[in-house]
DNA sequence: GACGGTTCTGCGCTTTTATGCATGCATTTT
DNA sequence: AAAATGCATGCATAAAAGCGCAGAACCGTC
């Protein structure tokens, strides 16, 4: 049994029950748990499933269970979404992806702030009913319940029909020649449409993300035009990002 | 059992009946109360639930901020969401509009129930998602801020597209001779359509909102299938809806 | 086909984790 | 005062994870 193989049964497995044991597909495949543990750490990789003790689950089974809220990464995405708010204007069209740096954006919009929003995603949705000023317009679709947000081709549609003035875009990985790159292919394309119909681009990202690859391409970094940091925009980080013509607040 | 398997089902349990006690949770899992106490012990530094003696409370529930003011209103609403839950058979398609009563219905599912609901109110989509085995897909359009619903023409259309097997409605106000009224036109708009595309229509009410109307219809009486309540269908309050033709639960 | 390099897999080892049990303590009930 | 209940602690054990390594399989090249 090739490894590709293996991995898709997994997949298929975890999709299918919510959980597998290690011991159980070793069996039922016939190698070692070793070589189980290896597919299931490349998965949790790749952010397919989440591996625990003892096997692994799918992601929608313990998203019962939120991570513990990282102190350090919080403040700088605030950071990072004050930034991001003072680019928003009165009167704006602004469309924006999922992820948690665009909820902190959707929790530091100034109380008098009237805009319209657009998204896909459920808990930036949520903030955004609680401003007294917004317009809300939410993307339908199937909801992916890993990242939370709305997939699949009608949300792509209705996205492409949009012409929003701001595309906010939280972003998991970009690098100066692999681009913006993330692990999940519904999310991608979505993220994808989003990039084409806003006129200005605007990637969110905690600088650990900065110099990172994942496996799916979204753009090149020639296709975005402002990049947020929690980082000074002097600093030496940034640079090649510069150089690469993006602007860098 | 995994152990996060385990912490989803204790989480599961107490979102669910606002209580727990290890005692019952280690028979009801099979492992020693110590693994259960240790349990919520982890829980608990989660700030996902509330240890106290003999087992665990929900936080909402604990929650002094949150108005709890009508405890009672709330128990009826959990006795609908049972009733309500026990209709919905595995593979089912599933249409539900807005309210309170619903988002207790999300949260009365079954664990092990697989099924694909269908909405546009953003507190019962996040409930949904909250469940491992339920597909959720989300109408889009604008969203009315008051109650928390996506309304307008768009979604009207993509609720005409669809036809399922079941449609729960949270009702306003009924009453055998006005039918079905509610105060908010949009929201009006889109149960329309929501009663159209139903194969079984099934109304929730508490039965304080039995015989009072508001001033816009939704639908005459005679195109419900199901109304229930937290009443005992023998009560003599509903027996002019029986009269009517409808099934009372 | 022979070859060096890479990837994949299984084995033996240690370390970590998860669980249950025994003990002692504090609080409540009888 | 005695009994019962729940909790914290330490300990024992089994299962799982991590690690390094060696053989096997695969790949492109010559």
């Amino acid at each position: 049994m090739l490894k590709r193989e293996r991995q898709a049964y997994i997949l298929h497995q975890v999709n299918l029950h919510n959980k597998v044991l290690s011991s159980n597909l070793s069996q039922e495949m016939n190698v070692s748990e070793d070589t189980i543990r290896r597919d299931l750490l490349e998965l949790t990789g790749q952010g397919k499933i989440i591996k625990v003790h003892g096997g692994a689950l799918s992601h929608s089974f313990s998203n019962f269970y939120t991570p513990v809220n990282d102190i350090y990464s919080y403040a700088n995405k605030k950071t990072i979404a004050e930034k991001a708010a003072s680019l928003i204007r009165s009167g704006m069209f602004v469309l924006t992806s999922g992820g948690t740096t665009i909820i902190e954006l959707a929790r530091a919009l100034p109380l008098d702030l009237k805009a319209t929003f657009i998204s896909g995603s459920i808990p930036a949705i949520v903030e955004y009913m609680n401003h007294p000023n917004i317009e809300v317009i939410i993307v339908g679709d199937k909801i992916s319940k890993s990242s939370k947000i709305t997939v699949g081709g009608e949300a792509i549609a209705k996205i492409k029909q949009i012409k929003a003035e701001l595309c906010f875009l939280g972003i998991n990985a970009i690098d100066v020649h692999h681009g913006i790159t993330d692990n999940d292919w519904d999310v991608v394309q979505l993220k994808k449409a989003m990039i084409e119909s806003g006129q200005k681009v605007v990637c969110l990202s905690i600088s650990e993300k900065l110099n990172s690859f994942q496996p799916i391409k979204v753009c090149d970094v020639q296709q975005i035009d402002t990049l947020i940091t929690e980082l000074d925009p002097k600093d030496p980080l940034l640079s090649p990002y510069i150089d690469a013509g993006i602007q860098v607040l």
